[in-house]
DNA sequence: GCACCCTACGTTGCGTACAACACCGGGGAG
DNA sequence: CTCCCCGGTGTTGTACGCAACGTAGGGTGC
Protein backbone atom coordinates (compact mmCIF):
# COMPACT_ATOMS: atom_id res chain seq x y z
CA UNK A 1 0.00 0.00 0.00
CA UNK A 2 1.11 3.42 0.37
CA UNK A 3 3.97 4.15 2.64
CA UNK A 4 2.05 6.84 3.99
CA UNK A 5 1.09 6.06 7.41
CA UNK A 6 -3.09 5.74 7.69
CA UNK A 7 -3.88 7.72 10.78
CA UNK A 8 -7.27 8.48 11.98
CA UNK A 9 -10.17 7.06 10.56
CA UNK A 10 -12.35 4.60 12.46
CA UNK A 11 -12.65 2.00 10.27
CA UNK A 12 -15.41 4.47 8.16
CA UNK A 13 -13.32 7.31 7.16
CA UNK A 14 -10.78 5.38 6.43
CA UNK A 15 -13.32 2.70 4.79
CA UNK A 16 -14.39 5.80 1.78
CA UNK A 17 -10.93 6.82 1.39
CA UNK A 18 -9.66 3.44 0.58
CA UNK A 19 -12.58 2.92 -1.34
CA UNK A 20 -12.21 6.14 -3.57
CA UNK A 21 -8.86 6.18 -3.97
CA UNK A 22 -8.91 2.48 -5.49
CA UNK A 23 -11.88 3.65 -7.70
CA UNK A 24 -9.69 6.16 -8.60
CA UNK A 25 -6.67 4.90 -9.23
CA UNK A 26 -8.01 1.89 -11.25
CA UNK A 27 -10.03 4.40 -13.53
CA UNK A 28 -13.46 3.61 -12.43
CA UNK A 29 -13.83 6.58 -11.35
CA UNK A 30 -12.82 9.19 -14.71
CA UNK A 31 -11.06 12.20 -14.86
CA UNK A 32 -13.45 15.34 -14.32
CA UNK A 33 -16.13 13.21 -12.53
CA UNK A 34 -18.03 15.24 -10.67
CA UNK A 35 -17.97 13.51 -6.91
CA UNK A 36 -20.96 14.39 -4.88
CA UNK A 37 -20.68 13.98 -1.23
CA UNK A 38 -24.49 12.46 -0.63
CA UNK A 39 -23.90 10.34 -3.60
CA UNK A 40 -20.92 8.81 -2.06
CA UNK A 41 -22.22 8.17 1.31
CA UNK A 42 -25.23 6.90 0.03
CA UNK A 43 -23.40 4.49 -2.42
CA UNK A 44 -20.99 3.27 0.67
CA UNK A 45 -23.59 3.14 3.27
CA UNK A 46 -22.05 6.25 5.23
CA UNK A 47 -22.66 9.64 6.58
CA UNK A 48 -21.67 12.74 4.84
CA UNK A 49 -18.91 13.55 7.64
CA UNK A 50 -16.80 10.51 6.90
CA UNK A 51 -16.89 10.93 3.12
CA UNK A 52 -16.14 14.59 3.29
CA UNK A 53 -13.13 13.69 5.59
CA UNK A 54 -11.97 11.18 2.62
CA UNK A 55 -12.37 13.79 -0.15
CA UNK A 56 -10.29 16.50 1.76
CA UNK A 57 -7.54 13.59 2.02
CA UNK A 58 -7.77 13.05 -1.07
CA UNK A 59 -7.43 16.53 -2.42
CA UNK A 60 -4.02 16.97 -0.30
CA UNK A 61 -3.11 13.70 -2.14
CA UNK A 62 -4.31 15.22 -5.17
CA UNK A 63 -6.06 12.72 -6.52
CA UNK A 64 -9.18 15.46 -6.73
CA UNK A 65 -9.94 19.19 -6.90
CA UNK A 66 -12.26 20.52 -4.34
CA UNK A 67 -13.99 23.56 -5.28
CA UNK A 68 -15.79 26.36 -2.50
CA UNK A 69 -19.37 25.16 -3.04
CA UNK A 70 -19.03 23.15 -6.15
CA UNK A 71 -17.87 19.85 -4.49
CA UNK A 72 -15.16 17.61 -6.02
CA UNK A 73 -13.57 16.32 -9.27
CA UNK A 74 -11.22 13.52 -9.86
CA UNK A 75 -8.30 15.57 -11.20
CA UNK A 76 -7.73 15.81 -13.99
CA UNK A 77 -3.85 16.16 -15.60
CA UNK A 78 -2.57 18.14 -19.16
CA UNK A 79 1.01 17.03 -21.10
CA UNK A 80 2.48 19.79 -19.37
CA UNK A 81 1.60 17.97 -15.85
CA UNK A 82 2.59 14.76 -16.80
CA UNK A 83 5.75 16.42 -17.98
CA UNK A 84 6.39 18.20 -14.45
CA UNK A 85 5.79 14.69 -12.53
CA UNK A 86 8.15 12.87 -14.67
CA UNK A 87 10.66 15.76 -13.86
CA UNK A 88 10.26 14.95 -10.34
CA UNK A 89 10.47 11.47 -10.47
CA UNK A 90 13.90 11.77 -12.24
CA UNK A 91 15.06 14.18 -9.57
CA UNK A 92 14.43 11.69 -7.02
CA UNK A 93 13.77 8.26 -7.86
CA UNK A 94 17.03 7.42 -9.00
CA UNK A 95 18.15 8.82 -5.51
CA UNK A 96 15.68 6.94 -3.68
CA UNK A 97 16.99 3.37 -5.83
CA UNK A 98 20.81 4.06 -5.04
CA UNK A 99 20.07 4.86 -1.58
CA UNK A 100 18.23 1.36 -1.38
CA UNK A 101 21.12 -0.28 -2.24
CA UNK A 102 22.47 -0.02 0.88
CA UNK A 103 20.00 -1.12 2.93
CA UNK A 104 18.66 -3.95 0.74
CA UNK A 105 18.20 -7.34 2.20
CA UNK A 106 18.03 -10.93 0.71
CA UNK A 107 14.04 -11.06 1.72
CA UNK A 108 13.70 -7.53 -0.19
CA UNK A 109 15.80 -8.54 -3.07
CA UNK A 110 13.57 -12.07 -3.48
CA UNK A 111 10.53 -10.00 -3.16
CA UNK A 112 11.73 -7.51 -5.90
CA UNK A 113 12.83 -10.34 -7.95
CA UNK A 114 9.79 -12.32 -7.79
CA UNK A 115 7.98 -8.97 -8.85
CA UNK A 116 10.01 -8.64 -11.88
CA UNK A 117 9.92 -11.83 -12.93
CA UNK A 118 6.12 -12.07 -12.72
CA UNK A 119 6.04 -8.65 -14.47
CA UNK A 120 7.73 -10.45 -17.28
CA UNK A 121 5.35 -13.20 -17.81
CA UNK A 122 2.47 -11.43 -17.60
CA UNK A 123 4.27 -8.94 -19.96
CA UNK A 124 5.73 -11.34 -22.44
CA UNK A 125 3.86 -10.86 -26.24
CA UNK A 126 1.77 -13.69 -26.81
CA UNK A 127 -1.81 -15.64 -25.56
CA UNK A 128 -0.88 -15.12 -21.89
CA UNK A 129 -0.07 -11.77 -22.04
CA UNK A 130 -2.15 -9.48 -19.30
CA UNK A 131 -1.18 -5.75 -19.37
CA UNK A 132 -3.86 -4.65 -16.84
CA UNK A 133 -2.45 -7.16 -13.84
CA UNK A 134 0.93 -5.53 -14.66
CA UNK A 135 -0.21 -2.36 -12.76
CA UNK A 136 -0.47 -3.76 -9.44
CA UNK A 137 3.20 -5.35 -9.72
CA UNK A 138 4.31 -2.68 -10.80
CA UNK A 139 2.89 -0.53 -8.21
CA UNK A 140 4.06 -3.08 -6.01
CA UNK A 141 7.99 -2.65 -7.46
CA UNK A 142 8.34 0.76 -6.82
CA UNK A 143 6.66 1.28 -3.64
CA UNK A 144 8.96 -1.34 -2.05
CA UNK A 145 12.23 0.43 -3.68
CA UNK A 146 10.34 3.76 -1.70
CA UNK A 147 10.94 1.97 1.17
CA UNK A 148 13.73 0.03 1.08
CA UNK A 149 15.32 3.50 0.58
CA UNK A 150 14.69 4.34 4.48
CA UNK A 151 14.19 8.44 3.28
CA UNK A 152 10.89 8.89 4.34
CA UNK A 153 10.95 12.83 3.00
CA UNK A 154 12.19 11.34 -0.28
CA UNK A 155 8.80 9.31 0.09
CA UNK A 156 6.55 11.44 0.72
CA UNK A 157 7.91 14.15 -1.96
CA UNK A 158 6.63 11.31 -4.39
CA UNK A 159 4.07 10.23 -3.01
CA UNK A 160 2.27 13.13 -3.11
CA UNK A 161 2.91 14.13 -7.16
CA UNK A 162 3.22 10.65 -8.63
CA UNK A 163 -0.44 10.88 -8.31
CA UNK A 164 0.26 6.86 -9.88
CA UNK A 165 -3.53 6.95 -11.40
CA UNK A 166 -1.99 8.79 -14.25
CA UNK A 167 1.69 7.46 -14.81
CA UNK A 168 1.11 3.88 -13.95
CA UNK A 169 -2.88 3.46 -14.80
CA UNK A 170 -2.05 1.59 -18.13
CA UNK A 171 0.30 -0.03 -19.83
CA UNK A 172 -1.77 -0.19 -23.15
CA UNK A 173 0.05 2.71 -24.44
CA UNK A 174 3.72 1.12 -24.09
CA UNK A 175 4.38 -0.22 -27.45
CA UNK A 176 6.22 -3.59 -28.07
CA UNK A 177 9.66 -3.00 -27.64
CA UNK A 178 9.25 -0.03 -24.68
CA UNK A 179 7.37 -2.63 -22.65
CA UNK A 180 9.92 -4.74 -22.90
CA UNK A 181 12.54 -2.35 -21.70
CA UNK A 182 10.48 -1.48 -19.32
CA UNK A 183 10.47 -4.83 -17.93
CA UNK A 184 13.66 -5.35 -18.17
CA UNK A 185 14.34 -2.58 -16.61
CA UNK A 186 13.20 -3.65 -13.41
CA UNK A 187 15.00 -6.94 -13.72
CA UNK A 188 17.89 -5.13 -14.12
CA UNK A 189 17.52 -3.08 -10.93
CA UNK A 190 16.90 -6.10 -8.96
CA UNK A 191 20.53 -7.29 -10.49
CA UNK A 192 22.08 -4.11 -9.69
CA UNK A 193 20.49 -4.18 -6.14
CA UNK A 194 22.19 -7.97 -5.93
CA UNK A 195 25.34 -6.65 -6.78
CA UNK A 196 25.35 -3.84 -4.29
CA UNK A 197 25.94 -1.32 -6.88
CA UNK A 198 23.85 1.85 -6.06
CA UNK A 199 25.22 3.80 -8.52
CA UNK A 200 24.43 1.30 -11.66
CA UNK A 201 21.03 0.64 -9.90
CA UNK A 202 20.08 4.50 -10.07
CA UNK A 203 21.27 4.78 -13.41
CA UNK A 204 18.67 1.80 -14.25
CA UNK A 205 16.01 3.51 -12.84
CA UNK A 206 16.72 7.25 -15.10
CA UNK A 207 16.32 4.84 -17.85
CA UNK A 208 13.24 3.24 -16.60
CA UNK A 209 12.09 6.60 -16.15
CA UNK A 210 13.32 7.63 -19.09
CA UNK A 211 11.57 5.28 -21.73
CA UNK A 212 8.19 5.67 -19.46
CA UNK A 213 8.41 9.33 -20.67
CA UNK A 214 8.70 8.95 -23.96
CA UNK A 215 5.77 6.87 -23.88
CA UNK A 216 3.42 9.06 -21.67
CA UNK A 217 4.36 11.89 -22.73
CA UNK A 218 3.60 12.89 -26.00
CA UNK A 219 6.88 14.36 -26.87
CA UNK A 220 7.77 17.57 -29.51
CA UNK B 1 1.88 32.44 1.35
CA UNK B 2 1.92 28.88 0.18
CA UNK B 3 1.34 28.05 -3.12
CA UNK B 4 -0.51 25.38 -2.83
CA UNK B 5 -4.30 26.28 -3.53
CA UNK B 6 -6.67 27.09 -0.49
CA UNK B 7 -9.18 25.53 -1.64
CA UNK B 8 -12.54 25.15 0.25
CA UNK B 9 -13.26 26.56 3.58
CA UNK B 10 -16.41 28.43 3.88
CA UNK B 11 -13.83 31.15 6.03
CA UNK B 12 -13.82 29.20 9.44
CA UNK B 13 -12.33 26.21 8.38
CA UNK B 14 -9.92 28.35 6.02
CA UNK B 15 -9.53 30.47 9.17
CA UNK B 16 -8.52 27.87 11.23
CA UNK B 17 -6.39 26.24 9.04
CA UNK B 18 -4.55 29.57 8.42
CA UNK B 19 -4.35 30.24 12.11
CA UNK B 20 -2.94 26.64 13.44
CA UNK B 21 -0.24 26.70 10.31
CA UNK B 22 1.37 30.12 10.93
CA UNK B 23 0.99 29.19 14.93
CA UNK B 24 3.11 25.87 14.40
CA UNK B 25 5.34 27.70 11.81
CA UNK B 26 6.06 30.78 13.71
CA UNK B 27 6.77 28.38 16.96
CA UNK B 28 4.19 29.26 18.98
CA UNK B 29 3.36 25.50 19.14
CA UNK B 30 6.14 23.68 20.04
CA UNK B 31 6.73 19.76 18.82
CA UNK B 32 5.03 17.43 20.45
CA UNK B 33 2.39 19.52 21.60
CA UNK B 34 -0.93 18.09 21.88
CA UNK B 35 -4.02 19.92 20.42
CA UNK B 36 -7.71 18.94 21.55
CA UNK B 37 -10.03 19.75 18.96
CA UNK B 38 -12.36 21.28 21.74
CA UNK B 39 -9.47 23.57 22.88
CA UNK B 40 -8.62 24.62 19.57
CA UNK B 41 -12.53 25.47 18.94
CA UNK B 42 -13.16 27.25 22.01
CA UNK B 43 -10.24 29.50 21.53
CA UNK B 44 -11.17 30.58 18.14
CA UNK B 45 -14.97 30.69 18.50
CA UNK B 46 -15.61 27.86 16.20
CA UNK B 47 -17.53 24.51 16.69
CA UNK B 48 -15.34 21.11 15.83
CA UNK B 49 -16.41 20.34 12.47
CA UNK B 50 -13.68 23.24 10.96
CA UNK B 51 -11.06 22.44 13.29
CA UNK B 52 -11.50 18.62 12.45
CA UNK B 53 -10.69 19.69 9.03
CA UNK B 54 -8.01 21.79 9.26
CA UNK B 55 -6.23 19.16 11.34
CA UNK B 56 -6.69 17.00 8.84
CA UNK B 57 -5.35 18.75 5.96
CA UNK B 58 -2.33 20.33 8.34
CA UNK B 59 -1.72 16.21 9.06
CA UNK B 60 -1.61 15.97 4.92
CA UNK B 61 0.70 18.54 5.16
CA UNK B 62 2.64 17.25 7.67
CA UNK B 63 3.00 20.00 10.12
CA UNK B 64 0.68 17.43 12.60
CA UNK B 65 0.33 14.14 12.99
CA UNK B 66 -2.77 12.23 13.77
CA UNK B 67 -3.24 9.51 16.30
CA UNK B 68 -6.20 7.50 16.45
CA UNK B 69 -8.90 8.10 19.15
CA UNK B 70 -5.60 10.37 20.52
CA UNK B 71 -5.76 13.38 18.89
CA UNK B 72 -3.21 15.47 16.95
CA UNK B 73 0.08 16.38 18.12
CA UNK B 74 2.63 19.21 15.77
CA UNK B 75 5.40 17.05 14.13
CA UNK B 76 8.80 16.72 15.56
CA UNK B 77 11.41 16.22 13.68
CA UNK B 78 14.84 13.75 14.05
CA UNK B 79 18.20 14.89 12.51
CA UNK B 80 17.75 11.94 10.17
CA UNK B 81 14.64 13.79 8.96
CA UNK B 82 16.36 16.91 8.18
CA UNK B 83 19.43 15.35 6.39
CA UNK B 84 16.31 13.90 4.53
CA UNK B 85 14.46 17.04 3.93
CA UNK B 86 17.71 18.65 2.65
CA UNK B 87 18.35 15.37 0.10
CA UNK B 88 14.57 16.28 -1.64
CA UNK B 89 15.60 20.10 -1.64
CA UNK B 90 18.83 19.49 -3.16
CA UNK B 91 17.14 17.68 -5.72
CA UNK B 92 14.50 19.70 -6.82
CA UNK B 93 15.30 23.54 -5.75
CA UNK B 94 18.09 24.08 -8.00
CA UNK B 95 16.36 22.85 -11.13
CA UNK B 96 13.23 24.70 -9.90
CA UNK B 97 15.65 27.85 -9.82
CA UNK B 98 17.40 26.57 -13.07
CA UNK B 99 13.37 26.87 -14.92
CA UNK B 100 12.51 30.28 -13.38
CA UNK B 101 15.23 31.77 -14.91
CA UNK B 102 13.32 31.29 -18.47
CA UNK B 103 10.15 32.80 -17.23
CA UNK B 104 11.36 35.70 -15.61
CA UNK B 105 9.74 38.73 -15.93
CA UNK B 106 11.21 42.62 -14.51
CA UNK B 107 8.60 42.70 -11.97
CA UNK B 108 9.65 39.04 -10.67
CA UNK B 109 13.05 40.57 -10.73
CA UNK B 110 12.80 43.63 -8.63
CA UNK B 111 10.55 42.08 -6.10
CA UNK B 112 13.00 39.12 -5.82
CA UNK B 113 15.67 42.32 -5.38
CA UNK B 114 13.46 44.14 -3.01
CA UNK B 115 13.74 41.15 -0.47
CA UNK B 116 17.42 40.18 -1.07
CA UNK B 117 18.13 43.55 -0.06
CA UNK B 118 15.55 43.98 2.97
CA UNK B 119 17.29 40.22 4.05
CA UNK B 120 20.61 42.06 3.95
CA UNK B 121 19.11 45.30 5.84
CA UNK B 122 17.95 42.69 8.71
CA UNK B 123 20.67 40.31 8.71
CA UNK B 124 23.30 43.31 8.99
CA UNK B 125 25.49 43.14 12.22
CA UNK B 126 25.04 45.60 14.54
CA UNK B 127 22.40 47.17 16.42
CA UNK B 128 19.63 46.92 14.00
CA UNK B 129 20.21 42.98 13.69
CA UNK B 130 16.78 41.22 13.63
CA UNK B 131 16.80 37.51 13.30
CA UNK B 132 13.28 36.51 13.74
CA UNK B 133 12.53 39.49 11.01
CA UNK B 134 14.39 37.19 8.58
CA UNK B 135 12.04 34.32 8.40
CA UNK B 136 9.63 35.78 6.62
CA UNK B 137 10.75 37.53 3.76
CA UNK B 138 13.33 34.55 3.40
CA UNK B 139 9.94 32.47 2.60
CA UNK B 140 8.51 34.76 0.42
CA UNK B 141 12.03 34.42 -1.94
CA UNK B 142 11.80 30.96 -1.68
CA UNK B 143 7.79 30.79 -2.50
CA UNK B 144 8.35 33.39 -5.31
CA UNK B 145 11.48 31.50 -6.86
CA UNK B 146 9.10 28.43 -6.97
CA UNK B 147 6.45 30.27 -8.79
CA UNK B 148 8.01 31.37 -11.16
CA UNK B 149 9.33 27.85 -12.27
CA UNK B 150 6.01 27.10 -13.55
CA UNK B 151 6.30 23.87 -12.72
CA UNK B 152 3.54 23.00 -10.52
CA UNK B 153 4.26 19.13 -9.58
CA UNK B 154 7.69 20.29 -8.28
CA UNK B 155 5.97 22.99 -5.97
CA UNK B 156 4.10 20.14 -4.54
CA UNK B 157 6.59 18.19 -3.78
CA UNK B 158 8.66 20.57 -1.90
CA UNK B 159 5.87 22.16 -0.07
CA UNK B 160 4.97 18.49 1.28
CA UNK B 161 7.78 17.82 2.20
CA UNK B 162 9.87 21.09 3.04
CA UNK B 163 7.57 21.80 6.23
CA UNK B 164 8.87 25.50 6.60
CA UNK B 165 8.55 25.50 10.41
CA UNK B 166 12.05 23.51 10.68
CA UNK B 167 13.96 24.45 7.59
CA UNK B 168 13.31 28.62 8.00
CA UNK B 169 11.81 28.71 12.06
CA UNK B 170 14.91 30.59 13.05
CA UNK B 171 18.43 32.16 12.00
CA UNK B 172 19.63 32.01 15.24
CA UNK B 173 21.46 28.55 14.59
CA UNK B 174 23.76 30.44 11.61
CA UNK B 175 26.86 31.69 13.16
CA UNK B 176 28.04 35.23 11.41
CA UNK B 177 30.08 34.03 8.39
CA UNK B 178 27.01 31.35 7.35
CA UNK B 179 24.50 33.84 7.40
CA UNK B 180 26.74 36.22 5.12
CA UNK B 181 27.10 33.45 2.73
CA UNK B 182 22.98 32.72 2.76
CA UNK B 183 22.69 36.56 2.48
CA UNK B 184 24.63 36.79 -0.39
CA UNK B 185 23.55 33.34 -2.14
CA UNK B 186 19.93 35.57 -2.73
CA UNK B 187 21.49 38.63 -3.71
CA UNK B 188 23.58 36.13 -6.29
CA UNK B 189 20.59 34.38 -7.21
CA UNK B 190 19.09 37.57 -8.50
CA UNK B 191 21.91 38.53 -10.48
CA UNK B 192 21.81 35.04 -12.23
CA UNK B 193 18.35 35.47 -12.90
CA UNK B 194 19.04 39.16 -14.33
CA UNK B 195 21.92 37.87 -16.82
CA UNK B 196 19.36 35.09 -17.56
CA UNK B 197 21.90 32.26 -17.16
CA UNK B 198 19.90 29.17 -15.35
CA UNK B 199 22.87 26.91 -14.34
CA UNK B 200 24.33 30.09 -12.72
CA UNK B 201 21.25 30.12 -10.38
CA UNK B 202 20.25 26.77 -9.86
CA UNK B 203 24.71 26.39 -9.41
CA UNK B 204 24.04 29.35 -6.73
CA UNK B 205 20.96 27.39 -5.22
CA UNK B 206 22.77 24.49 -4.60
CA UNK B 207 24.83 26.67 -2.58
CA UNK B 208 22.87 28.28 -0.85
CA UNK B 209 21.39 24.60 0.67
CA UNK B 210 24.24 23.13 0.84
CA UNK B 211 25.17 26.35 3.33
CA UNK B 212 21.75 25.63 4.97
CA UNK B 213 22.23 22.05 5.92
CA UNK B 214 25.63 22.55 6.89
CA UNK B 215 24.42 24.71 9.78
CA UNK B 216 21.33 23.08 10.36
CA UNK B 217 22.08 19.30 10.13
CA UNK B 218 24.87 18.59 12.98
CA UNK B 219 26.98 16.21 10.43
CA UNK B 220 29.87 14.31 11.17
C1' DG C 1 3.51 -5.51 48.21
C1' DC C 2 2.43 -6.32 43.45
C1' DA C 3 -0.25 -7.36 39.51
C1' DC C 4 -4.57 -7.42 37.36
C1' DC C 5 -9.22 -6.00 36.40
C1' DC C 6 -12.88 -3.01 36.31
C1' DT C 7 -14.98 1.31 36.31
C1' DA C 8 -15.27 6.31 35.31
C1' DC C 9 -13.76 10.06 32.55
C1' DG C 10 -12.24 12.56 28.60
C1' DT C 11 -11.35 12.33 24.04
C1' DT C 12 -12.23 11.50 19.23
C1' DG C 13 -15.46 9.38 15.42
C1' DC C 14 -19.84 9.65 13.32
C1' DG C 15 -24.60 10.90 12.35
C1' DT C 16 -28.04 14.40 11.67
C1' DA C 17 -30.16 19.05 11.25
C1' DC C 18 -29.80 23.61 9.92
C1' DA C 19 -27.62 27.68 7.48
C1' DA C 20 -25.05 29.73 3.63
C1' DC C 21 -23.75 29.87 -0.81
C1' DA C 22 -23.76 29.00 -5.93
C1' DC C 23 -26.12 27.70 -10.01
C1' DC C 24 -30.45 27.85 -13.05
C1' DG C 25 -34.73 29.11 -14.71
C1' DG C 26 -38.49 32.45 -15.53
C1' DG C 27 -40.25 37.02 -15.75
C1' DG C 28 -40.03 41.83 -16.48
C1' DA C 29 -37.89 46.17 -18.11
C1' DG C 30 -35.32 48.54 -21.65
C1' DC D 1 -34.97 40.56 -28.82
C1' DT D 2 -31.65 41.09 -25.21
C1' DC D 3 -30.21 41.89 -20.71
C1' DC D 4 -30.83 42.03 -15.84
C1' DC D 5 -32.98 40.77 -11.65
C1' DC D 6 -34.89 37.48 -8.64
C1' DG D 7 -36.66 33.38 -6.44
C1' DG D 8 -36.23 28.08 -6.59
C1' DT D 9 -33.31 24.19 -5.89
C1' DG D 10 -29.51 21.49 -4.90
C1' DT D 11 -25.18 21.56 -3.15
C1' DT D 12 -21.64 22.35 0.32
C1' DG D 13 -20.29 24.44 5.08
C1' DT D 14 -21.14 24.41 10.06
C1' DA D 15 -23.07 23.25 14.52
C1' DC D 16 -24.48 20.04 17.81
C1' DG D 17 -25.48 15.43 20.03
C1' DC D 18 -24.61 10.71 20.68
C1' DA D 19 -21.70 6.58 20.53
C1' DA D 20 -17.20 4.26 20.54
C1' DC D 21 -12.70 4.09 21.86
C1' DG D 22 -8.58 4.78 24.77
C1' DT D 23 -6.72 6.05 29.25
C1' DA D 24 -6.11 6.56 34.02
C1' DG D 25 -7.24 5.63 38.61
C1' DG D 26 -8.81 2.91 42.38
C1' DG D 27 -9.93 -1.40 44.18
C1' DT D 28 -9.42 -6.32 44.86
C1' DG D 29 -7.26 -10.86 44.75
C1' DC D 30 -3.04 -13.32 45.18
Amino acid sequence: MTSTTERRGGRASERALADLREAILDGDLAAGVHLGEVEIAERLGLSRTPVREALTRLAAEGLVELEAHRGARVTSFSSDDLDGIFAVRLALEPQATERAAAHVTPADLDELDRLARRMQELGAPGPGQDLDALVDPNREFHARLLEMAHAPALAVALANVVHTPVVTRTFHTYDADSLARSLAHHAEIVAALRAGDGDWAGAVMRCHLGNARAVMVVGP
